[in-house]
DNA sequence: GATGAATGAGGCTTCATTCAT
DNA sequence: AATGAATGAAGCCTCATTCAT
């Protein structure tokens, strides 16, 4: 009997320290509310504009805040850049579980349809993960290390507990971590080389993307299942 | 008797339109100059910096110029970005040349070699890569253009004339040219990522990389060769 | 016999007309004991950081009030500048009445302990003169001239009563209100140059102060005492 | 035969290092120059407001100069401090050198004069010294110490210098290096508490001054003379 | 009466670019 | 051709004060 979420993945649930985003509000409940407010317009503006082509200003507007209303809820510029990452993170992971864990019989078809989504997401969503490779490096180092583990918990994560079940039905002979991760990021192809791509109608482009990574760690698979 | 740089390699000489940065200089030769040495200075910067963290004036003392000096080969902080843009273009081109190109026996051996080499660039040079996936989004729509033309003629088509050869004599069963833009983009794995893979040794992880595009292509590969 | 506080020093005490620090609340004791906490706090924090340097936030949450409570019990951030000066005001002229008046026989000898007790004084709270000597310009016209005539009638009134006292004893030729201003204004040597002494011992500053203002009178005096 | 600038003062001049003031230009007479623009216009804005009352723009208005220019050869507010403060010390070692250095016959006459002109000058200039007095604390440490340093080994080493040459000739009883402190901050007494005496004439105040210190001294004097 | 969120003007500073010399 | 000083708009952020709840 096919059920979601399994316990395995418990794990990935990100926590993030509050004491990240210092604001000068009490409410908690108020906060969080607003932050999300100000990651939304942020997020519009940064992925339009990236992160140095947006004024705190646009922000406010966008977030539809006063500048002073705004610095209640985060003490810099650099904390929206924070704050909207985690959002994304936390979006990407929403989206895995939504997508990705129903449990069927086989381990290897439920790897195959993990793929192919986890494909379509950057697919659809360019702008957003441009962003996300853009402009990492202006986050502080604090803030940065605690985007990565994220990262690396997630959505490498992910993909590790699925070949390790693979693995227990399929010889997989290669280091499902080092998979995990290298999987991880050849998903986000489209998003980055889109503009490389018109050739291709995108669906074509995604079964080719999943054909070859099936093939490359050694799996066999059904084109378009 | 393997030559370096055969003929069908011509084509993928970058050539820039001289226009596209404006100067008020008139000798050729010596813009030319000027602008490498200028090249030179940002890029040492940019990679530590990136472009928006590093001005205008800092550019020229690193360049050994004054402002008026540097104003006079370029005509906008822009055009700097482009210009080193452009230059690791043809720096990534030379390697390829340079590394990749020796007519061995063996096309499946020749690809074999290529991929790897074609990884290890990014991987040692991870500052300009990053870099270039960082601020792309800031070149003018004009110039991000003629970049992405470039990046598409040379290295994917580096890729694409491999493929081409080894298709003659084994079975590839995709879109090769879908394939060379895979390939050319999981080459940047490490850089992108390389905060992530601090439990492998680089060598481990690239003999992983070669391994799984050789697999991912349906192709027969020796580990370690 | 000794006795404190003899009539003619009732004139000294300080009365501050009310309305000088309008507040919207009603009950006076209350308003008198909340202001007493404003005070507290700011004064910490003036002392500290100076009026420039402190915030009205800052302020409320050393004194343990919202900042709408604080606002009820002052009218801005100027009339706590006022309120602190005023309590420093009292504060020393409360000192003068503990330390000096007890009614010895020898209205020099009451001199001279005046004058030490008072050098003693702003030597151990320095940062307090400090301030007081720092941001008087800061205060409004109207609070500036109440404080004035307030150190005026209390300190300088202080030691034009004692000098009067001595002159009927001893010859003293010279203006006995300039000189009692003037006296005090060196009663704060060491708390504005203390700094610049570093290199003797605090009492050897005061005993030489002492001396040199009873010379200065031209009245005799026991060194040391 | 009196001449002017005898050799034992030499040691007062003040030598800041330059690199204390930081420019982002090139030719040190400009430099020279343009913070002396600056320094007067933010002084006379200082003496009027204060340092927290007056505006960067406004100084950049008063100096004559754009704020970038204003920028080019300073890089903070706190910098415009320093140089005002450093040049109040020059300005009132000049004082010293022009008026009180004649070799007359008689070092308790020269003291004597010395006492005067050094009592006119602050009187003269109230808003600097109440400026100096006033905004000290908002110096960073470093230029703090700077400035404190100039202010012993100038005004205090003056007379620190005159009261020896006296205690050659008569007795002094007390410490000199002190006494000189002591009296160099008596000098600022009219600047601080101006708005105290203005029921006496200033010249009358200045007499009764110099009496009092020479009578602290211990010294001989003939009043008025 | 009490709270603390909201306001928005104004503060200091940077920087790409121009221009007088 | 070369220099580097000059410009001033725009950036980020703070803070005294008000006001809705």
């Amino acid at each position: 009997m096919p059920k979601k979420n399994p316990d395995y993945l418990k794990a990935f649930r990100p926590e993030i320290p509050k004491e990240l985003i210092p604001s000068s509000a009490k409410d908690l409940k108020l906060i969080e509310k607003k932050q999300k407010q100000i990651v939304d317009g942020a997020s519009r503006l940064f992925f339009q504009k990236g992160f140095h082509g947006t004024s705190i200003r646009e922000i406010a507007a966008e977030s539809g805040m006063s500048m002073g209303q705004l610095y209640h809820y985060i003490s810099s510029k650099d904390d929206i850049l924070f704050l909207v990452y985690k959002h994304l993170q936390e979006l990407w992971y929403e989206y895995l579980v939504e997508v990705g864990f129903e449990d069927t019989e086989d381990s290897l078809a439920r790897l195959f349809r993990a793929v192919r989504s986890t494909i379509e997401f950057p697919a659809k969503n360019r702008k957003l993960f441009q962003f996300v490779f853009s402009e990492s490096k202006y986050l502080d180092k604090e803030h940065q290390k605690v985007i990565l583990e994220m990262d690396n918990r997630n959505v490498s994560g992910f993909f590790r507990k699925l070949l390790e079940e693979v693995s227990k039905e399929y010889p997989v002979e290669c280091d499902l971590d080092l998979a995990a991760r290298l999987i991880t990021f050849i998903t986000v192809f489209i998003a980055l080389r889109g503009w490389n791509l018109k050739e291709w109608p995108v669906d074509e482009v995604v079964d080719f993307m999943v054909n070859f990574i099936l093939n490359g760690l050694g799996l066999p698979h059904q084109k378009g299942e």
